[in-house]
DNA sequence: AAGCTGTAAACTGTCAACAGTTGTCAATCC
DNA sequence: GGATTGACAACTGTTGACAGTTTACAGCTT
């Protein structure tokens, strides 16, 4: 399939070369397609999508500073690998942005916008009485999108998106399950009640925590889960040593 | 002065020419050498520079996804304008990222760091005594330095350091200058202290407060401050044609 | 046999040239 | 007179080629 074929034809969907690799290449690594750690060949890439070595480099350079690979001068590009800690804390950041944001909507909320909430809200319930995962976890990321959609701070925006795929990165399996619908759908209500009253700093808590039960569920399932977690005032340079993989 | 002669030789120094570019050009950026809403052509900024357009493209490429510049397909890279309540918006996450760093810092610091950032509040009480408002500033950067390194979370890092960067596309004036250097000191010396006693959540709130602090002492040096500001909730289309320039 | 050295292949960094697009401006038509 | 059209200039998008570096491997030395 060519590049161009994506989608349907529009003027604003002419994008140059670079955007097209970039956006693809940032596919291949979110599926999994390309694994972390791989190395990627600037003529291989070129080859394969049937363009020249100018836009690969170009979007070799932005997905550089999207986080999502890593460059050595002379020596190629290789997308990132991500360890234990770093996963953690990225899993730490994404909880204190979600929660900003959840404070950020309970303060300029619309009567609409709230209506949205609700509407995914009852569509989950739905999704739970169906017992159906797939479409749960769906709604669930809809959910989420709701929020960080109207709160209305684009930068946060630009920022939480990115490191949500940078997450990616770590690990893989796991990533599209959710174990226990009910006590996630208690959290969602709790996030959705705080932005619709209004109670900006309850949002906020209720949007972390509920970002702090999902990173502990999902590291839970990990092998052997380092002590270095729980244990707080760790020193740094310990927790390093103590990497995943 | 060529490119190359910044810095002492070292085999690590040794970058490509698009680092090096996009150093210089995010140096004239924020200087304020290429003002917001500036066009930047390729070619004179390669001859400029004096390499060929490859590399200038890669940078811009870079500068874009780190939000300094705006790409527009076939026309060409302008400095980044930012209006007020994108402004506002910054200083809001920015903010929230900071308050992140603190607490994230109260959990893990060390004794080592903990003495650093003591040092900083004394050399700052010196400045006081002084009435010393550049040294102040100086250390003030560096109080703040401090505090984004040892909170540890590197990801968290980049992406203050990024907002900081971009929010000097909004004005100019005003950036480097500290009023009320006593209202600063309070507010630092209460950060330090939860940070020290290892008390998160007050070390969160005292970051947050002292950016909320900052913010508004800053935005109301501008001209005719929009009503926006003040309102909670208010609309965000309407607050869009309030934009600031 | 283990380690070192030199050579060759493969790849990255950079450049200059070509192709295609956008914007300008003057001439033309209604 | 105002709008439209066409050509020209300037610039961006893309390509292929060349130079320098890294890496792998074969051959040599100890």
């Amino acid at each position: 399939m060519r590049l161009e074929d994506r989608k349907p034809f529009h003027a604003s969907n002419v994008q140059s070369l670079t955007v097209l690799v970039q956006r693809e290449v940032e596919r291949r690594i979110l599926t999994g397609e390309l694994p972390a750690g791989e190395r990627l060949s600037e003529s291989a890439l070129a080859a394969d999508m049937g363009v020249s070595r100018g836009p690969v480099r170009e979007a070799m350079r932005g997905l550089q500073q999207a986080g999502l690979v890593e460059i050595v001068a002379n020596k190629g590009v290789v997308v990132r690998k991500i360890g234990y800690d770093e996963a953690v804390d990225l899993y730490d950041l994404r909880g204190s942005l979600f929660g900003f944001m959840c404070e950020t909507m309970a303060r300029r909320r619309t009567d609409a916008q709230c209506a949205v909430l609700r509407d995914k809200l009852g569509a989950m319930a739905d999704a739970i009485r169906a017992d159906d995962k797939d479409r749960y976890y769906r709604l669930n990321i809809e959910f989420h999108a709701a929020i960080v959609e109207f709160c209305g701070n684009s930068r946060a925006r630009t920022v939480y998106e990115g490191i949500v795929k940078e997450m990616h990165l770590f690990r893989r399996r796991g990533l599209s399950r959710i174990e226990n619908m009910e006590a996630s759908m208690r959290e969602h209500e709790a996030i959705a009640e705080a932005i619709v009253a209004g109670r900006a700093e309850d949002a906020r808590e209720a949007g972390i925590t509920h970002l702090r039960n999902g990173r502990d569920r999902f590291l839970a399932t990990l092998d052997p889960a380092p002590e270095s977690l729980a244990a707080a005032g760790r020193d740094r340079a310990l927790r390093r040593t103590a990497t995943a993989e």
